[in-house]
DNA sequence: GTTAGGG
DNA sequence: CCCTAAC
């Protein structure tokens, strides 16, 4: 199965075929969360799916291999969240096993919910608790066991005769759970948490992760037991139900507040969280219910929208986490939602887009990694108050702008950039308004498109690339007044250009002043200058040159005033090169 | 309003 | 590009 996050529809297609071919394939999901300082769970970062990437593989392309056997069952244990820490010592931002965060999330829950609804059902498998808990706790435990009825994994087939017929979770042994486990995710297990077992089995043949921990019958594999639950938005019923139950029948005495019971309340933290993203494809047809389907947890959303970042967590008292990795949204957690494919084009291309919550609108995004990189955005709209719309199949607003190549003068019409809803151009509207202009511009584009007050009518200007003809004019401006003359510059010489403030000249400027630093000595080094980017047009070493010397001579200089020193030489190298380039 | 600098 | 202090 592919685990890529950038293919979070695997599992529609491929994975099927993936199972079909290699039998062995695990139709389970999962999904890499990371529990930042605060204990909001947020989507891993690409960095994290980079770290555990050979994890990934691993697991596509063998089942268990032996020596990873620790860090497979590490997942299964873990409902399959699992997770890395990558450095401890600053104890910032650590990732950690869903079960493990929801152990903080239940206090909340335990003081939520009502404490009566204690049941008496997991009694009988409060015994495996502590197991459960060693299994939890310290890997390595059960693993290096060598049952043998749980070696053979990818050769044998499973028996799914196991959950043939009527047969009561509850009376199976360890190892029949087992059994029935393989047979219903197609893979093997080791863990004998019986609790465990159930929950899984009874999840994977429901696809719903509400299910209680014990009382399940199966016929003919399928659910048929009391508790399976498979509606999830119905909040107040789960509340009072298993997921109540294992963590209060644990310490019937106490309110709930006591550690300990709230870590075994991680045994029903899909409950809580919903994050886990089991998603139990059906690899033989009939043995996974199918009446669960709007249940089906997507992959993440990889990307951060910082934006929306904010609300969630400006209350968190542990803000040591890194601001580019702050958590999103707990809507964006739970929802973001791959739409199958799209088909688009007359060829029947196929590209994955994923659904998204993006400001609370449901937007289709196209399924690449889009991670901003800079501080979150102050000026942000915020959509709080609008809730999930229902995703709209023939209108799929994007956030996306296509970038236009810079043609060259004029007709510049800064864009209003990002603005939610906004349908995706590539047409430059041909004209050419001032900043201020473009403001207004924006504002009114706002508060036409979207009802939800807008800050301050600010957006993020439309990013453009600095042409050559734009660096060469620039550069000759600066030779002709001078660097500093930003204003001035910008007005002789950026007239067609209003998308260049005098801000704007004066960062690339400096830019400028950067890349003769960096890259022509390594060109004369012969050097390779920069990874070469085929989408970024190098500035040519002339001009390089040129911004060179200009910058040495007005910063030497001091009191650089006009064209003095406008060489002959200089001169001649601009207007050819200029034109030339032009 | 501009400019310089940090982010 | 954004933001902001300092002119």
């Amino acid at each position: 199965m592919e685990m890529d996050d950038s293919h979070g529809t695997m599992v529609n297609k491929s994975e099927e075929n993936d199972f079909e071919k290699k039998g062995t394939s695990d139709p389970v999901v999962y999904q890499l969360v990371r529990v930042e300082g605060d204990g909001t769970l947020v989507p891993a970062t690409e960095d994290d799916v980079l770290q555990f990437e050979h994890f990934l593989h691993n697991e596509k392309v063998d089942l268990p291999p032996i020596e990873d056997a620790d860090h497979v069952e590490e997942f299964f244990n873990n409902d399959c969240m699992l997770l890395k820490k990558p450095d401890l010592e600053d104890g910032s931002s650590k990732l950690e096993t869903v079960e493990a965060h929801t152990q903080k999330l239940g206090a909340n829950l335990e003081d939520n919910a009502s404490t009566e609804t204690t049941k008496s059902t997991v009694l009988n498998d409060s015994c495996c608790a502590e197991k459960y808990k060693a299994d939890a706790c310290s890997r390595s435990v059960c693993d290096t066991s060598t049952d043998p009825s749980v070696s053979g994994v990818n050769s044998s087939m499973p028996d799914f005769s196991i959950l043939r017929g009527e047969v009561c979770l509850d009376d199976l042994t360890i190892r029949e759970l087992q059994e029935a486990f393989r047979a219903t995710f197609g893979r093997q297990t080791n863990v004998k948490d019986k609790i465990w077992l159930k929950r899984r089995i009874t999840m994977g043949l429901t696809n719903s992760y509400d299910v209680p921990s014990s009382g399940c019958v199966v016929k003919d594999y399928k659910i048929v037991g009391k508790d399976a639950k498979n509606d999830m938005s119905d909040m107040d019923e789960r509340a009072k139900t298993g997921l109540r139950a294992t963590s209060v029948v644990i310490y019937p005495g106490n309110e709930g507040d006591s550690p300990s019971s709230s870590y075994y309340q991680s045994e029903d933290q899909e409950d809580s969280s919903k994050r886990v993203p089991i998603h139990n494809d059906e690899p033989q047809g009939n043995l996974l219910g199918e009446q669960c389907t709007d249940k089906r947890t997507r992959k993440p959303t990889k990307r951060y929208i910082e934006e929306l970042s904010d609300i969630e967590t400006h209350d968190s008292t542990v803000k040591n986490s890194s601001p580019a990795k702050r958590p999103a949204h707990d809507e964006l957690l739970m929802n973001p939602r791959v739409a199958p494919f799209n088909e688009t084009g007359s060829l029947g291309t196929i590209y994955p887009t994923r659904k998204d919550t993006f400001g609370g609108f449901s937007v289709h995004v196209p399924y690449v990694s889009r991670m901003r990189r800079g501080r979150p955005r102050k000026d942000f709209i915020s959509f709080a108050d609008k809730g999930p719309s229902v995703e709209p199949k023939g209108i799929q607003p994007s956030v996306e702008m296509i970038l236009v190549k810079d043609g060259d003068k004029g007709n510049h019409l800064r864009k209003v950039p990002e603005v939610p809803l906004k349908v995706s151009s590539e047409n430059e509207h041909a004209e050419a308004v001032d900043s201020k202009g473009v403001r207004n511009l924006q504002a009114k584009v706002c508060s036409a498109v979207s009802k939800p007050k807008i800050k301050h009518g600010l957006t993020r200007k439309h990013h453009r690339a600095w042409t050559l003809s734009e660096v060469v004019k620039l550069v000759d401006g600066v030779a002709r007044y001078g660097a500093g003359k930003w204003s001035e510059i910008r007005k002789l010489s950026f007239a067609s250009y209003s998308y260049r403030t005098s801000v704007d000249l004066k960062d690339k400027w400096r830019n400028l002043i950067r890349a003769t630093q960096t890259q022509l000595p390594a060109q004369k080094d012969g050097a390779c200058p920069r990874k070469t980017n085929p989408s970024i047009i190098p500035i040519p070493p002339s001009i390089l040159l040129r911004v060179k010397e200009l910058h040495e001579l007005q910063s030497q200089g001091g009191g650089f005033t006009a064209p003095v020193k406008f060489s002959g030489q200089d001169g001649k190298v601009l207007q050819g090169k200029g034109s030339g380039f032009l």
